[in-house]
DNA sequence: CTTCGAGGTGTACACGGTAAACCTGCATGG
DNA sequence: CCATGCAGGTTTACCGTGTACACCTCGAAG
């Protein structure tokens, strides 16, 4: 049985994954789960507190589902695994993106504290740099500094990409992802 | 003599640049151009093309200032001169540069296409990495991409910061950045 | 003097978050 | 067994938005 705030939440999250560009409005979230505007209020104390809680279950699933895509392979084969499966869900669900990555949001996790630890989807991503660096696949340097100077580029490119300031078709964004990332790797210079 | 259009276009930039975070409102707006709300709408059709009008403004201002700092120097002195650039001005009026840089809005510059040629401020970038590539301060690889990935990557790093995701000091921040550049202009391997 | 258009005003509407008061059925302790 | 309370729901209403619309006004041009 699901509660009536996890229906509530649910609207909200399908409202951010549909396609269109809707406004998650209290009205049209509480018309999608099939009850009048004021009733989220009984679960949730505000609109902002609602898309916390969705950030915040959005944030976990897409962790977990996060890094199963190639668990094996060289180094350098998970790594750009790993880049596949974060434009997938940047491009596949570009609001819903936005909404998690850019959005401004109090506790929203933070570098450096939040980041150390396995907190996931950050700390897999630092664990393969570590990993990178003991086998000397990277040069030694911060983990977690190199690990956010990858994250940020990409992150960079994605809200471009999805601010329609990229004028690539999907796919040819993704290979300039891939070129930009390898850049990183082996430097410009 | 300025115009009343001009006087309501200031009025928004300057909310904007100010210090709080007050949402661009046309009455606000329009209060603080001496007018009614309405006025606005003799001038501009909507509030978007208000904000359009600032943004194209805000954006030729910026790339007039922009480089001036360190016009001489070598290289890599005049390319982190203008990373501080760049820093400046985001970190300085942050609320400007996420309407200008992240809000989506139609024609946006757009890459390719748009990057070539001197379009400030990208341009001024494309063209220093070109004179890098000559000197061999830059290995031999395509401009546009390699400055892209550079911009990209701060603007990454900008956008993390502005969002309250890094846990640093504004000095601290910026180091940070000097040595993200640095990173992708050496490679983390 | 008429006219006419540029620039300005007040009013009003639809839509958004949400406060406040009210309703209702079910579990529970007297 | 009934009063009670409370979790979860509703209606209504208020305020802050963008903006359509009808109106005003005043200076210059014919």
């Amino acid at each position: 049985m699901t509660t009536a705030a996890e229906r509530i939440a649910d609207a909200a999250r399908g409202i951010l994954v549909g396609e269109g560009a809707e406004a998650v409005t209290m009205r049209r979230v509480a018309g999608l789960a099939g009850v009048s505007p004021m009733a989220a209020y009984k679960h949730f104390p505000s609109r902002q507190a609602l898309l916390d809680k969705v950030a915040e279950r959005a944030f976990r699933e897409l962790a977990e589902g996060w890094g199963s895509r190639a668990p094996g392979g060289s180094w350098e084969e998970r790594a750009f695994g790993l880049l596949d499966d974060f434009l997938d869900f940047a491009l596949g669900q570009p609001h819903l993106y936005t909404f998690l990555m850019t959005d401004r949001r109090e506790r929203a996790r933070r570098f450096p504290e939040d980041f150390r630890g396995d907190v996931p989807p950050f700390g897999l991503l630092v664990a393969l740099v570590e990993e990178g660096m003991r086998e000397k696949v990277l040069r030694e340097d911060d983990p977690l500094e190199v690990t956010l100077t990858l994250t940020a580029s990409v992150q960079g490119l994605v809200q471009l990409y999805l601010g329609g300031r990229i004028g690539l078709a999907e796919d040819g964004f993704r290979e300039l992802c891939r070129r930009a990332v390898r850049r990183i790797f082996d430097g410009v210079r």
